[in-house]
DNA sequence: TGAATATCGTCAAGTATCTTGACTATACGG
DNA sequence: CCGTATAGTCAAGATACTTGACGATATTCA
């Protein structure tokens, strides 16, 4: 008993939380790597996050800020640093004084290409590990969850 | 065309790391607010992530730095939040003089109690929204593609 | 028309988390 | 005893996010 002090005796790591919680961080670390690897080094996850709700002909930033499940604040700031980096530009929305427009530039788009062909391997990866049966159960169950949780999250904070 | 900018084009989150981020989110979204309608309202995600290491009777903070994924300083930081929530404590490690042990409060363990109950919770919604085989289902693939993985993973930073 | 109100974006300041670098104290190997 | 490795701390900076306050434009409606 005062042998090995015994860790590991619990604190067992095996719900569903701690699951998706690992493999999404594996997912978004080998995403990250292979990103940087292929050039884009401005690339964290907090900016891909805001980019997954940026479509390919752009939006507003009010739009943008609806579909990000954060603040205005938080959202203007990661744009500002994403148009420093010349991934995005922001425009005067011609229809709304008040309003701008944000857009890729070539460099994003070029990095939306890439993004693209790294999310195709990664998937091949775990296909491999996996085996295409289990891999569809897994979005299956991914998907289902998603669906049944319907309205349930809380609102965006910082919109007062 | 010029009608309402057409939103949603693209940008279909339908890949496996987009909905192993969401549903990881969800989870932990879920989790931290019924922690703190339990009353530990000094819970946050960083700080369960670091708690989900320390089994309950203790450990060392070195072997605790170890099996965090994270640099010694990060989790000393962290230690030091908890600590001043009094929901661990430090004391000096009788045999070895350099080293200390960190412990549960009883503050702390109520929370791992109330946390363990909370999950069953989280788990059982799960089941009934996706129904038992599929929520099996999703827990194979989690732990296959976790088993598949190996020691690919980086090495913890900040350890030089 | 024109005033009250709402929306859009910005500026500023503070918090939490994590990073790197430098440092002290203790342990251990020869 | 001495050199080196280990355990933990202190300090400073970066990133991501929060709340609060504000100016500019749009919308509503008396």
């Amino acid at each position: 008993m005062v042998k090995e002090l015994d860790e590991k005796t619990d604190v067992l790591p095996d719900h569903v939380g701690w699951r998706l919680w690992q493999a999404s961080r594996a997912w978004q670390a080998e995403f990250a790597a292979a990103m940087r690897a292929a050039g884009h080094a401005w690339f964290s996850e907090a900016r891909a996050g805001l980019l997954g709700h940026i479509p390919r002909n752009g939006t507003r930033q009010s739009a943008l800020i609806e579909r990000a499940a954060t603040s205005k604040q938080a959202v203007q700031q990661l744009l500002d640093g994403l148009e420093a980096e010349g991934v995005l530009e922001r425009l005067p929305d011609p229809r709304d004084g008040r309003g701008k427009l944000v857009r890729y530039t070539r460099k994003g788009l070029d990095a939306l290409r890439d993004g693209d062909r790294i999310k195709l391997q990664i998937e091949r990866g775990y296909i491999d590990r996996i085996g295409e049966q289990q891999f569809a159960a897994l979005m299956d169950a991914l998907r289902s969850l998603d669906a049944g949780q319907g309205d349930a999250s809380g609102e965006a904070p910082g919109s007062k």
